[in-house]
DNA sequence: GACCAGGCACATC
DNA sequence: GATGTGCATGGT
């Protein structure tokens, strides 16, 4: 099983291979939400896009975003893929935020996480991860977020089995660490950066920060 | 041209 | 409850 030693040694070890990364890449909070609902199954840079267009239109705005026809909201994000799913997506979380807090992110901090986390689930399009983004890098709650790579990558290194979902592999890190806002901030964002360089699919870990981890 | 990317909802069995 | 499928762009 993970120790906490491990998890943290694992860590140290990225961290010093990448250094700080400083995620979430994004100017304000409402930003963030707006990458996390769009960064789903898709490529950073295409995000980058979307939010490029967004904001040339001025529309990096909740209420812009409100007033928006569907179809304009589709075309800005269409870099982001997927994009008249997620122009539903949006205005869904939109919709949400403006009815319960206004549009105001400071309302939102009044709120328990738990709470707050349970509302996000709730509204159509936003799964855990998208769901554990936003408590993290927007709402900076102690929120592990979990992705493909955190489990390709504790797969690769014994320490999740197959059958693991969401949950057990959020709870290995909830589990054998501090709930440390910066410390979940920035190792998500390293294992991110560690699977893109060593962990596809097609194994090359041999100059892996991570090494023989636990292997 | 295949494969992949910082997922999620829904249908079907 | 597990498994399969649609959604879609841009880089390698």
């Amino acid at each position: 099983m993970a120790s906490r030693k491990t998890l943290k040694e694992a860590y140290d070890a990225m961290l010093s291979h990448f250094g700080h990364l400083g995620w979430w890449p994004a100017q304000s909070p409402f930003e963030v939400m707006v990458g996390a609902m769009l960064t789903q199954n898709t490529n950073w840079k295409n995000v980058e896009r979307a939010i490029e267009n967004l904001k040339n239109a001025g529309m990096l705005d909740v209420y812009a975003i409100h007033g928006c026809e569907h179809a304009a909201l589709a075309e800005l994000i269409r870099p982001a893929g997927y994009f008249r799913l997620k122009a539903g997506r949006l205005k869904n979380f939109i919709e949400y935020f403006i009815l319960n807090y206004g549009g105001d992110v400071e309302r939102m901090k009044e709120i328990s996480t738990s709470t707050l986390r349970e509302e996000l689930l709730s509204v159509k399009g936003i799964g855990p991860e998208t769901a554990d983004s936003i408590l993290l890098y927007a709402l900076n709650r102690p929120m592990f977020v979990v992705d493909a790579y955190t489990k390709r990558i504790l797969l690769r290194h014994s320490l999740c089995c197959e059958e693991d979902g969401y949950v057990e592999i959020q709870q290995i890190f909830m589990d054998n660490l501090e709930w440390d806002v910066p410390l979940f901030n920035e190792y998500h964002a390293l294992i991110v950066e560690t699977g893109k360089n060593f962990c596809r699919k097609i194994p090359h870990c041999d100059a892996c920060p991570l090494g023989n981890w636990n292997r």
